[in-house]
DNA sequence: ATACTTGTTGGTAACGATTCCGGAATCGTT
DNA sequence: AACGATTCCGGAATCGTTACCAACAAGTAT
């Protein structure tokens, strides 16, 4: 049990003042490699971690990253933790969560932002799937706050990572023409995600590029979740014969497992009376009855290029300290000119793959081959 | 965008000292109402946050809570943070996220434990399902560090919370007895885990109070994910047909669904020729073919319960100052006693509950409501 | 040899809040 | 009118670290 050794400890034992041993604990500023050499077995033996909290208060800048994660349970989050951990873990730096409710929109979003601003913790944010947050981060980010988001994203300034979702959903309905389908469904996400509308482009591009007009009436938008799949479903079950599709094309692989009950409960069998394809390639998809074919997203690699683009913005706005400090100390002549970020907004885009399984009725040797993915392949 | 105001600041638009507005913040001592109502509307009116990192270096106590939680990817962890989101929400306290692979024991697992101890970040830890790690938290828990585990734990030293794992498969194996089966099998989960125990245990109890002997034939042990149930599936397959169980309870659904992958390609009908029992009641549980029974963890509420009782121990360890500063002031006169929790260990046991669905071949209408579940309740 | 770099190091003042302790104001008693 | 008690408030030290600036040694140019 180390009984709390400071910085001036390791001083004493290495016969130095604090100032040096910052210096190599920072890596800043020339030290003797004999004396570096020192320090750094002194703080490997007495274990001494610096402490976080008074490097942040001398220092002005936190080694906190905030991440904005809504309670809205996205299947694709814990995957996306673990890419971000694994960073994460490779650093100084320490993930604070703060977790909000996307569904009460009006309360919780300003509240939590306004915790993120006034407590000053953070030096940087991750936002995964802001939905309706956004607009409140374009705010943090023009006051000179790196952000960071994960997929959803508006207006076209914060520096963000997301999966090719229009190429995704692309794929996925080129498959079903391929396989000889013409009247095909789209079930798509609510309009409050980007998600939904770049999932939804991909679906047009398709239809449109061999010709075919989408139809309003085959297009219904869901939740996301299984029960609003059903629903609509049973809404594209009911229509009559020649009005009704043959391939359904769900925005998310819950929704395409309610299409699956409803299927059962009108009689109708995947793929033979319906063609199915879903988005997402949760675990389960591999296991439901017919196995869903579905489109695969880089969850973890997102994740690990999200924290990263965080991590390095932060870095970039602690180097050129000159400019950069106009913001935090605010001169008495009057207003603080908000400084924003001179780095040109960074964006990573990863690419999807189509995952084939039975439920889109495919042989499995259809030619998907020339998909832009370098993840492709057919799973058990 | 707030110009960073301080308490100073605070305090001279009050007209009165720092000591003062302290005083109000943290409602220490004795301060005038009218005093108190005067810095509390100039704290309003700056919307003034104290900075987190200033005031735990100067207090010595932090504001942060550190959760500890696996990579490894549990289906309820979403449901659980959300539980524990809600509630940190309305506290000054904010979440550090620490995860962890599970999976290579040796390398991560002290170093997340140095971490967390040498950064001195947090006043207190919840941990996940800590399997394997659980041994080093009760270090930390001894040396006076607010602990709480929540559902994993050997030794019976640390505050935790869990489902009550053992009246679960009790349940749901006494469903399958109570539908007529006799020859049950059990695919169990990984021993690191103490719910692989519990959860076995109540398999035991069941057959065994209908006189039923524990055929260790019939117990496989798989790794909780859906790759193993299929494998260990197999294994029960093709056993000659007296000694194949006429009906499975696997210890996790995602076990159960590999199980339902098996039985597809065995030709074997489910509940038809082998009826099946999961455990978690996943999301996609009640969408797969056939719907899958299984037990229902009141995963939000232990989230809940688990972070309410951490930041209990937080508040008593605060309050007894006395004592408990003598964990940090180390004197001069050499060991610092060591000062264990005197709070006794509180342990949280929540219920757990039976949905019955179609993969046990039940009509539905079995008499299961004498479970000790307030939750009950068949889902669509 | 002197002055001037260059490279290293130490001293000291922040950072923003808490906490201990002593002093002033208020009040009721004798 | 004087006194202690009680309430309320401010001064100054402190937490562990970083930032800034001055100081010192050694090496090079003059």
């Amino acid at each position: 049990m180390p009984k709390k050794v400071t910085i001036l400890d390791v001083a004493r034992l290495a016969g130095v003042s604090r100032t040096t041993v910052s210096r190599v604990l920072n890596q800043k500023g020339e030290v003797d490699p004999a004396t570096r050499e020192r320090v750094q077995r002194i703080i490997e033996e007495q274990s001494f971690v610096p402490s976080l909290t008074a490097a942040g208060l001398a220092g002005g800048h936190s080694r906190l990253i905030g991440m904005l994660v809504p309670t809205f349970t996205w299947t694709m989050i814990p995957e996306l933790l673990r890419g971000i951990a694994d960073v994460i873990n490779n650093t100084p730096y320490e993930l604070v969560l703060y977790s909000y409710n996307d569904e009460d929109l009006s309360r919780d979003q300003s509240v939590i932002i306004k915790r993120v601003m006034a407590t000053q913790l953070t030096a940087g944010i991750l936002a995964v799937f802001p939905g309706r947050i956004s607009a409140q981060l374009t705010r943090l980010y023009q006051q000179g706050l790196p952000v960071v988001v994960i997929d959803d994203q508006f207006d076209q300034t914060i520096p963000w990572v997301h999966a090719d979702n229009v190429t995704g959903a692309y794929l996925a309905v080129q498959h079903l023409i391929q396989l000889g389908h013409r009247r095909i469904a789209h079930i798509q996400g609510p309009p409050e995600y980007l998600a939904s509308h770049d999932r939804y482009n991909g679906y047009r591009r398709a239809l449109q590029e061999v010709g075919i007009t989408p139809d309003p009436e085959l297009v219904l938008t869901g939740d996301f979740l299984p029960p609003s799949g059903r629903a609509c479903a049973e809404q594209l079950f009911v229509l009559p014969p020649e009005k009704r599709p043959t391939a359904i094309f769900a925005a998310t692989d819950q929704m395409a497992y309610g299409v699956l009950s409803a299927a059962e409960e009108h009689g109708l069998s995947v793929p033979g009376d319906v063609a199915l394809v879903g988005f997402d390639d949760d675990t389960p998809s591999a296991h439901v009855r017919p196995p869903l074919t579905t489109i695969r997203q880089p969850s973890f690699e997102m994740g690990k290029s999200g924290i990263e683009l965080v991590l390095s913005l932060v870095a970039a706005s602690d180097e050129p300290a000159a400019q950069q400090h106009s913001l935090f100390k605010s001169t008495k002549d009057g207003s603080t000119p908000v400084q924003p970020h001179p780095i040109k907004p960074a964006r990573i885009e990863l690419q999807t793959s189509l995952i084939v399984r039975a439920s889109c009725g495919s042989s499995y040797h259809v030619d998907w081959q020339h998909s832009n993915s370098k993840m492709g392949g057919t799973q058990s």
